[in-house]
RNA sequence: GGGCGGUUAGCUCAGCUGGUAGAGCGGCUGGUUUACAUCCAGUAGGUCGGCGGUUCGAACCCGUCACCGCCCA
């Protein structure tokens, strides 16, 4: 029997842990909620993801960033719950299995209601959800078990309760007006479900004969000549002397022959074409609003699939609407009242599903009051309850909110929550949690049974999604979930969902649960390409992250999105900078490696309070301060800059620095020193793995383990550090960062006086003092390793033609006699010289404005009189030092 | 038309309450320093979009103009 070690490979290998890990945490229970009982909740609920959708960027981003949150508080010792779930996505998943299903030349219609939703649901069984599959590949800690589909049993109870509720409250209802119709898809949508997209049309421009003089026309101009079969007046503008003779004359409408009312009405622009317009009240959101002032009829001509219908004049109807456009316009032109066609571009609303344009269209659809629902949403944002993060978005809120139309809630589908509302035969209505809730109703009303037919239409999608905050936490059942988790601590999503779900959640969680469903709502950019556009399927610039996950793996993604995830900015992404911070992973991983071959291995008794030696005393205090700087980073959703944190911390002091000095240490013969730094760098690289475990779970997860067999909890469950401003040593951190500029300063002289790097020369240093010579002699040995230098000793004697340099008052000397060119050399040091006087001519003209001194805070005057003091010390030395080589 | 955001190094972007303009990438020079070439050292490069104002002091606050982007109508 033997011991078996095992030294890190070379490269991290992403692809080759990543899935193990996850593994282990998810069976492990770590993602888990109520292990702590005494802890605080923290609370986050997913943006539910599409059944029918993949990972994109932005589900990347997205999740990345609620995974940070939610292991840095769970670390923290918070019972942090993620909750994960997916949503039905109506139109989106009805689309998929219709398509599925025509492809094997069937038709939902054939098949009957039952039978689809049956698919659909046997769809979602096979292929639905692959993006959970891809949400764990990122390593997002949800809680897996407590998932949640919007059209579950649980959910569905709370979908059909707030229908009831909201009912009987008056704030649902139905109406007959116009909706945004896709033609086809065959069912009403709601405002934000239409995309207007610029089209390149025409403005065609029409005589309409007056009443009854012979020869006299009015001219509208229309981009749609095809709803000119429905038009019911033509408006003017109350003021324009063109037309007032006109007004409360009638004009016959060419084709159809409709004798039509020429109206006054403010909606007319007299800039705009002829000035005239021609009003088609049951086609035009528009037209609607001047037909209900001036109490006209409304002639609906399409039928549900936008074919002209029986309204018409016979020779259209059955055509396509595109079909009586080109008629039309034919036909008018026939008949000489064609005036002019004009190239004209304008905005035509898509549906954003569809892809067709919709119609206004006359139907009769269930609506929610959204006004009376988003009164106390909007006070709660007022009143700081709820806070959005970059702030200016509840200006966004605002905007919305104060101008909030009804909500049509009712969808022409069959894959969604059906409207649990009945029909007697004269179609009075009984809404009722179920059928026979709704069967006691009729019977009181009627006296007797009747026949009930239930209403075939299903919610809005986001109907159920707005109850996602606490309708996945059990309710209406009153769990001890939810009393525990709501209301959740932050929402993290996108700005293009601020409508649509943000509003309606914080409508309907202040409307059931009488309190807000956030206190945050944390708004992150769009992922756009890298030229800046918008990522699509049809411009082909999508970046897949499972591409990049595979290629660099997820820890390399995740620090990538978190370092660019500055509020308020859109990110660029390039595979560049992936890249950078794949490479930033190896680093740590080689660091571990090293401190491995070196044996620092952790040991969780010891106190890093207890060390002695400077250098380590300063990373201890180094670390302190990230802890301070992450810590606040995080809370302030300053993602960048906790990524930034702990890469300079990780890098640029850690392995640049740290590693680096304590090598002659380590090599050395002082057992106790020796000791100390193994214990000391041990701890410090466990201190970066947890801290850094939010952003990148898996890389530092990995080494946590491979680091010491033993380790008595996975890192995911490693507690938070808590050290701050007491664990700072100043006078360790001004030592060590005087020996970091000093083996700067003479690299750079170096270089600049082109000392081949290999070669090892001799420094002097004049006018230390007793600060720097003792400073020189607690870490001359690591002076001499990073500098290359033979030697540095104190002196106060000078040998001609040397390099020199100042430091904090010192001048440093590289005796060099005939390797430098003596011209050059002084050329640099005046070069130097300039720089500070420069600085010291700035300063001056502050210090000698009185008013500055009379205005600027103490602490600021202070700092400026240090500075010059600084300064002048410097340039005084260099001075000297330019004189000396002239001499 | 209304609203929001942006314009900082060659590129992509930081810069939180006004007080020394930073990073990564790229460039250039040099490196077989026993963790790492997915690395190390050094270095160049900016009138912070223009103009005006407030202030002792402006990349930052105010006004205005220009260009770019997004949202709403």
């Amino acid at each position: 029997m033997h011991l078996e070690v095992t030294m890190l490979d070379k490269h991290y290998d992403a692809a080759g842990v990543e899935q193990k890990l996850y593994e282990s945490w998810d069976d492990s229970g770590a993602f888990s909620i109520g292990k702590r009982d005494n802890a605080e909740p923290y609370t986050i609920v997913i943006p539910p993801p599409n059944v029918t959708g993949s990972l994109h960027m932005g589900h990347a981003l997205n999740n990345t960033l609620q995974d940070i949150l939610i292991r840095h508080e769970r670390m923290r010792g918070r019972d942090a719950l993620w909750q994960p779930g997916m949503d039905h996505a109506g139109i989106a998943t009805q689309m998929v299995v219709e398509r599925q299903l025509a492809e094997q030349g069937l038709d939902r219609r054939e098949m009957g209601r039952e039978a689809f939703i049956e698919k659909v649901w046997q769809w979602k069984a096979e292929s639905g959800g692959l993006i959970g599959q891809q949400l764990r590949r990122l390593g997002a800690s949800t809680d897996w078990s407590r998932e949640r589909f919007t059209m579950d049993e649980g959910l569905s109870e709370a979908v059909l309760k707030v229908f009831v509720d909201l009912y009987e409250e008056g704030l649902i209802y139905k109406d007959n007006r116009l909706v945004n119709w896709d033609p086809k898809l065959l069912t009403a949508i709601s405002d934000l479900e239409v995309e207007p997209q610029e089209v390149k049309g025409h403005l065609w421009h029409f005589n309409y004969p007056i009443e009854g003089e012979e020869g006299r026309f009015i001219t509208v101009a229309t981009t749609r000549p095809e709803t000119m079969l429905g038009d019911t007046a033509v408006a003017v503008h109350p003021e324009d002397e063109r037309y007032k003779a006109l007004i409360g004359k009638h004009a016959i409408l060419p084709l159809v022959g409709r004798r039509i009312v020429i109206v006054a009405d403010e909606y007319a622009d007299p800039e705009q074409g002829s000035g005239a317009v021609k009003i088609t009240p049951a086609h035009d959101f528009n037209d609607f609003e001047v037909g209900k002032r001036h109490d006209l009829e409304m002639i609906n001509i399409l039928d549900r699939e936008a074919r002209i219908n029986e309204n018409a004049p016979e020779a259209y109807r059955g055509l396509d609407r595109f079909e009586a456009r080109e008629r039309i316009v034919a036909d008018m032109e026939a008949l000489d009242l064609l005036v002019e066609i004009e190239e004209h571009t304008h905005m035509v609303p898509f549906g954003d599903r569809g892809g067709v344009p919709i119609e206004p269209w006359l139907t009769e659809q269930w609506y929610a009051d959204a006004a009376t629902l988003a009164a106390p949403a909007i006070k709660a944002v007022e009143e700081g309850k709820t806070k959005f993060v970059p702030e200016n978005w509840n200006k966004t809120y605002y905007e919305w909110m104060r101008n909030i139309q009804p909500w049509c809630i009712s969808r022409q589908l069959w894959w969604g929550h059906q409207i649990p509302a009945w029909y007697g035969p004269d179609r009075e209505i009984f809404v009722a949690h179920d059928e026979d809730a709704a069967r006691v109703k009729a019977r009181a009303h009627y006296g007797k049974d009747v026949e009930l037919e239930r209403d075939p239409d299903v919610l809005d999608t986001w109907f159920s999604s707005a109850l996602w905050p606490f309708s996945t936490l059990g309710w209406p059942e009153e769990t001890p979930e939810l009393q525990r988790y709501y209301p959740t601590d932050v929402l993290v999503t996108g700005f293009d969902i601020i409508f649509f779900w943000v509003a309606r959640m914080m409508m309907m969680g202040l409307h059931f649960m009488k309190e807000v469903p956030f206190h945050t709502v944390y708004i992150h950019a769009l992922v756009r390409d890298e030229k800046g556009a918008k990522m699509s399927k049809s411009k082909g610039n999508i970046i897949d992250p499972l591409e990049l996950i595979d290629e660099y793996g997820t820890d390399a993604l995740r620090f990538t999105l978190c370092a660019m995830a500055a509020p308020g900015r859109d990110i660029k992404l390039s595979k560049q900078r992936v890249e950078g911070y794949r490479n930033f992973a190896t680093k740590l991983w080689n660091a571990a490696r090293y401190c491995e071959m070196n044996g620092c291995s952790p040991d969780a008794t010891f106190d890093p309070a207890t060390a002695k030696e400077t250098v380590n005393r300063w990373i201890v205090s180094e670390m302190a301060r990230l802890r301070v700087r992450l810590d606040e980073a995080i809370a302030s959703y300053r993602f960048n800059d906790a990524a930034q944190a702990l890469y300079q911390a990780s890098w640029n002091i850690f392995c640049d620095w740290y590693l680096e000095f304590t090598k002659p240490v380590l090599t050395g013969s002082d057992e106790a020193a020796i000791k100390e730094t193994r214990a000391v760098t041990a701890w410090a690289l466990d201190q970066l793995l947890i801290m850094m475990h939010p952003i990148m779970p898996y890389v530092t997860e990995e080494l946590w383990q491979q680091l010491d067999d033993n380790r008595e909890t996975q890192l995911i469950r490693a507690g938070w550090p808590e050290y701050g401003e007491a664990e700072i040593d100043a006078e360790a951190s001004a030592e060590m960062d005087w020996v970091v500029r000093l083996i700067s300063l003479i690299r750079g002289v170096r270089s600049e006086v082109n000392v081949p790097a290999g070669a090892k020369i001799t420094a002097l240093v004049k006018d230390g003092g007793s600060v720097a010579n003792e400073r020189m002699a607690r870490h001359g040995d690591l002076i001499l390793r990073l500098a290359r230098l033979e030697s540095i000793t104190s002196s106060q004697e000078i040998p001609k033609g040397s390099a020199q340099a100042v430091i904090d008052g010192a001048t440093v000397v590289l005796p060099l006699e005939g390797v430098i060119d003596i011209a050059a050399e002084v050329a640099r040091l005046k070069k130097v010289v300039g720089k500070a006087e420069g600085e010291i001519t700035g300063i001056d003209r502050k210090l000698s404005n009185e008013k500055f001194l009379a205005n600027a805070p103490d602490e600021v005057v202070e700092e400026q009189r240090e500075r010059r003091a600084a300064a002048v010390e410097t340039r005084d030395r260099l001075k000297e030092a330019v004189a000396r080589l002239e001499a």
